[in-house]
DNA sequence: TTGCCATTCGAACGTTCGTTCGAAAAAGTA
DNA sequence: TACTTTTTCGAACGAACGTTCGAATGGCAA
């Protein structure tokens, strides 16, 4: 029991999986791509997922369920509205850096899962906009909470068409880079005044 | 020569199939869903263009050079850093939500082109980028001009994932919020002052 | 050893895909 | 009318798809 080689075999497919899946697509990827790119023979990897589609729904999942966890934690290390927001953007950035492929199958895919496995992604994605809305609430702005969050996330999330971690911008700098913008705009200066004092 | 019978057939199979891409995706769009929504026969489509790929390209080119040409004379009509890159957004949104489909098309299934067939659609984009840098660097932010764009893009592109032209929320609202949001940040009231006294 | 269950996989099944072909129907021209 | 061109489409082709089946292999307990 101490080591469980189905769960290493079935996370390696995962990972397998999901950056097969950010490269080309989720429709344009054949059982015989993964199979290939994974080593294991087509009807092998039936033993460890049911499907296809199912496979999209565990890379969404478990991505989903992470970054929701790691936010959470995230925001209850930081101290004040501000700085809870900050730590927010930071997580969402630097997480989505860590895990480009999940979370460009998570952000791109959406709406690939059908029936009875697109409901708890869905649920998944509402809680975790609740809680930036939040954040965004306990800072008494003048704009729409709703729209505000949304537009922070799709600010995020299109990092996948253009973002590269081999690149000299690191996650960090990309989002406090993020933070200051969404929080002064493009005008204000990079260090503006803190509000607080 | 008054009436074009095929070029107006051309146009509407490529309305009817950008509504079919957008609903259910690029690749699980079948030619036969495309038949079956335009009443024409599967082979007949093949009078109008090559095949399912270049329907693609022929949608996102037109739309490309739409938007792109709109925005071009949007910012032309406007006086004064601020108020092109007010122009722009507004353009854009707008345009955006008058187009739902062909810019969803646009959005989401940006790499579903291969091949030659790719690449004047990639020029149409930096084009349409450099365009709006350019705007952005006239109004001399001390943020990175690149970052600030694709952030304002992500915003922006984003709402095909939300936005519904049916809900309460009008295109020239959500642009006015976008704009404020992106100039003067989360935290400043709604109708600063200009920064030019 | 024997028996049992987990794991692997070559081969195939049935379906659906994009595309093509040849001919019929419609439209245009004289 | 007759001839040509444009437009339409039923039928089919070959390829590729996701999935399944049955058997072979591997590892472990008794």
């Amino acid at each position: 029991m101490a080591i469980k080689p189905y769960d290493e075999r079935l996370d390696q497919l995962l990972r397998t999986a999901a950056d097969v899946f950010a490269a080309k697509g989720f429709h344009p990827t054949t059982m015989r791509d993964l199979a290939r790119a994974t080593g294991m023979s087509l009807a092998g990897m039936y033993h460890y997922v049911a499907g296809k589609e199912e496979l999209l729904f565990l890379i969404q999942r478990q991505c989903f369920e992470n970054v929701y966890q790691g936010a959470l934690h995230a925001v209850e290390s930081a101290t004040g509205p501000t700085e809870r927001l900050r730590a927010f953007i930071r997580h969402h950035v630097t997480f989505f850096a860590q895990h480009m492929s999940e979370m460009k199958v998570l952000s791109h895919e959406a709406g690939s899962l059908s029936g009875e496995r697109e409901r708890p992604i869905i649920d998944l994605k509402r809680r975790y906009v609740d809680l930036l809305a939040g954040l965004i609430e306990a800072l008494d702005t003048p704009r729409d909470v709703r729209i505000a969050a949304y537009a922070l996330f799709g600010m995020m999330n299109w990092i996948y068409t253009w973002y590269h971690t081999a690149g000299p911008l690191s996650a960090e700098e990309l989002a406090e880079q993020f933070t200051q913008l969404y929080l002064y705009g493009l005008q204000a200066p990079s260090t503006p005044v803190s509000p607080a004092g």
